[in-house]
RNA sequence: GUCCCGGUAGCUCAGCAGGAUAGAGCAACGGUUUCCUAAACCGUAGGUCAGGGGUUCGAAUCCCUUCCGGGACGCCA
């Protein structure tokens, strides 16, 4: 187990026992403590905040409370010693055989260590990208795809059951606006010269489209009138943006297990009519009315129409104004459409839900919240992240993305150049709410400079110190198993000290990051990790005997090797979740 | 007018669930290569955590407020 937990539960049971003999008075639960990771080796190991905590409640100074307490922890068989420091902060060190098997441990479980036992329920769904099929995804969606894939992964790797889910806005005007822009490009397939009128899709992506209209139908669909030409041209321009939109994140190597079309929700295509079905459910819970609305506040309101719709009384779970359900033409509002598929997860056995968002969508999530409560009965929460803006840059310069040409940047066009693993940790490598600069440039050099090089670097290095190590003991076995047996003791150097130490932590990080739904920190961590590495690296240049491989030492060659093993483990383990590549060799 | 997100070193950003003296990288300056990859490392310097109140033993972190930047605001998706 985990050692902070390990250490956390010491330190529970201290304060039972004291409690139970009446030399500590508190009735009830016992205030929540953290135990953590010291950040000044002056300091311990491990360092834990319970008597301050406790002390008010206990009606008790900190420093008396923490001396009670000091008294037991320092019988636990992990503990070296126990020290009272500061205002009543008590300071652990360990023994250190807590390190060397807790190494040992990561030796031997090789890329499962920090994995987190399964946890039975609940399983979570991760909706990301949802891009509209109507062009080919570009940065901003790469980010949120980036971002909600290495969720995904730490959620997984955590323990929990996760699905990923992509979102088809298939249901709404601008699948019909890209029909009428596919059935120009199917008459230019046919020989006619075309222009796209303004308000239709510009882009030649939609070329194909019309080719493979033209040969599927020849001429036929020319003279018939749009409402019998649209639904079938509709289709296959969907079908086609949604072919080019998978290729695009296979590019970023990211797959979800379900695509939901917004459309199979309506009463059409032979479908059953699950929004009108969500919207009688909550009416039948009174939670649907017919009202008014007030005029929003601070704009011109010369456009706006008083009448009355029909509305989702929103307010009662936190929203700021009750949401309308039907437009005025009497359809359904994208925002219903949304609430029954947020039901559909629900009724697919979700109560977990977390949806992954452009920044400009910030203004829909109290409402979506809201909805989620009310559908879910309550049992059901939804998280949403949202990754706020990415800024294209080329050695500092921005890069103009305009939409309305039909020419912006592509998020493929990005990946082309640079790479899938520079795209993918570098829309990590921040956290999802703080806009990130992405300079094309800088993420393709081979420096320091680029965390991803830096990282995948540190990686290589612990590959070719195997390769080393292969040539100068080719007898010895360098399976993990063996290594595990090595005598770890021997591992005594500062550095090395604080490079297991962070190990030790690994689980702890991937813990934290599961719980707050931020992959950045994992990247963070990896960077550390690898900085760390490098730099005692290094310190074998001016120090022999701190060498991975030492021809003269066999014993502590094997010691040093099962160390490099752990480290290549957690930063390999590391990447996996970030989804990026971990080389070998980097020549 | 309301709501959401941000404001931490010259620049780009971390800061884990409130903890001990606020940390990295870049840029600047000074070092390290007969030696496992110098594609790296070490050191120096750099801060009123936007301002002001509050809660707390303790605040960059929580609450209120002001300022600045970005985004959103019925019948678009």
């Amino acid at each position: 187990m985990e050692i902070f937990k390990i250490i956390a539960e010491r330190v529970q049971a201290a304060n039972a026992a004291l409690v139970a003999s009446g030399a500590i008075g508190i009735s009830g639960d016992l205030p929540k403590f953290v135990v953590e990771p010291t950040r000044d080796p002056a300091h311990g190991d491990i360092s834990t905040n319970t008597a301050m905590v406790m002390a008010k409640a206990a009606g008790m100074r900190p420093a008396d409370l923490a001396k009670l307490q000091v008294e037991i922890l320092r019988e636990a068989p992990e503990v070296a010693s126990a020290e009272i420091a500061g205002p009543g902060f008590i300071n652990l060190t360990l023994k250190p055989a807590v390190f060397t098997a807790i190494l040992k441990h990561a030796v031997e479980a090789g890329l499962d260590y920090g994995r987190g036992e399964a946890k039975p329920l609940p399983k979570i769904n991760v909706e990301y990208v949802s891009a509209n099929p109507t062009g080919p995804m570009h940065v901003g969606h790469g980010r949120g795809a980036v971002f909600g894939d290495a969720l995904a992964n730490i959620l997984a790797f955590a323990g929990h059951a996760v699905t990923r889910e992509y979102y088809i806005n298939d249901a709404g005007a601008q699948v019909d606006v890209l029909a009428r822009s596919a059935f120009l490009r199917y008459r230019e397939a046919l020989g006619e010269t075309i222009t796209i009128p303004e308000g239709l899709y510009p882009g030649d992506y939609l070329v194909a489209v019309g080719r493979s209209l033209a040969a599927q139908h020849g001429v036929s669909l020319l003279a018939k009138p749009e409402s019998e030409w649209l639904p079938p041209v509709r289709a296959a321009a969907i079908s086609g943006m949604m072919a080019m939109i998978r290729e695009d994140l296979a590019a970023l190597g990211v797959v979800h297990e379900v695509f939901f079309s917004e459309r199979s929700l309506q009463a059409v295509d032979g479908g059953a009519d699950e929004v009108g079905a969500t919207i009688a459910d909550l009416r039948a819970r009174e939670l649907v009315y017919e009202g008014r609305l007030p005029p929003p506040k601070g704009q011109k309101d010369e456009d706006w129409e008083d009448r009355e719709q029909t509305l989702f009384r929103a307010t009662r779970f936190g929203d700021d104004v009750d949401r309308p359900l039907l437009k005025s033409d009497g359809s359904y509002t994208y925002f219903a459409n949304d609430i029954a598929y947020h039901r559909s997860k629900f009724l697919r056995g979700f109560t977990q839900m977390i949806d992954v968002w452009g920044a400009d969508h910030g203004g829909y999530v109290k409402r979506m919240q809201a909805a989620v409560k009310a559908v879910t009965g309550g049992e059901g929460a939804l998280d949403v992240k949202l990754c706020q803006l990415v800024r294209l840059l080329r050695n500092g310069e921005q890069v103009r993305m305009s939409k309305r040409s039909g020419d912006f940047v592509t998020l493929r066009e990005v990946i082309d150049e640079v790479g899938r693993d520079a795209v993918r940790f570098m829309m990590i490598f921040r956290k999802n709410d703080a806009t990130l600069d992405f300079d094309l440039a800088k993420v393709v050099e081979q420096s320091k400079d680029n965390p991803v090089f830096y990282v995948q670097y540190a990686h290589a290095r612990c590959a070719s110190i195997f390769r080393q190590a292969r040539e100068a003991f080719p007898d010895l076995d360098l399976a993990p198993a063996a290594l595990a047996a090595a005598d770890l003791g021997l591992l005594t150097d500062e550095a090395e000290i604080a490079i297991i130490k962070l190990i030790a932590a690994y689980p702890r990080v991937i813990e934290g990051a599961a719980a707050a739904h931020e992959p950045h920190r994992i990247a963070f961590f990896i960077h550390e990790l690898a900085s760390a590495f490098h730099s005692l690296w290094n310190k074998g240049k001016e120090s022999p005997q701190l060498r991975f491989v030492n021809q003269t030492d066999r014993k502590s060659t094997e010691a040093r090797l099962a160390f490099v093993h752990a480290v290549r483990s957690v930063l390999a383990s590391g990447l996996a979740v970030a989804g990026v590549a971990a080389p070998e060799e980097m020549r």
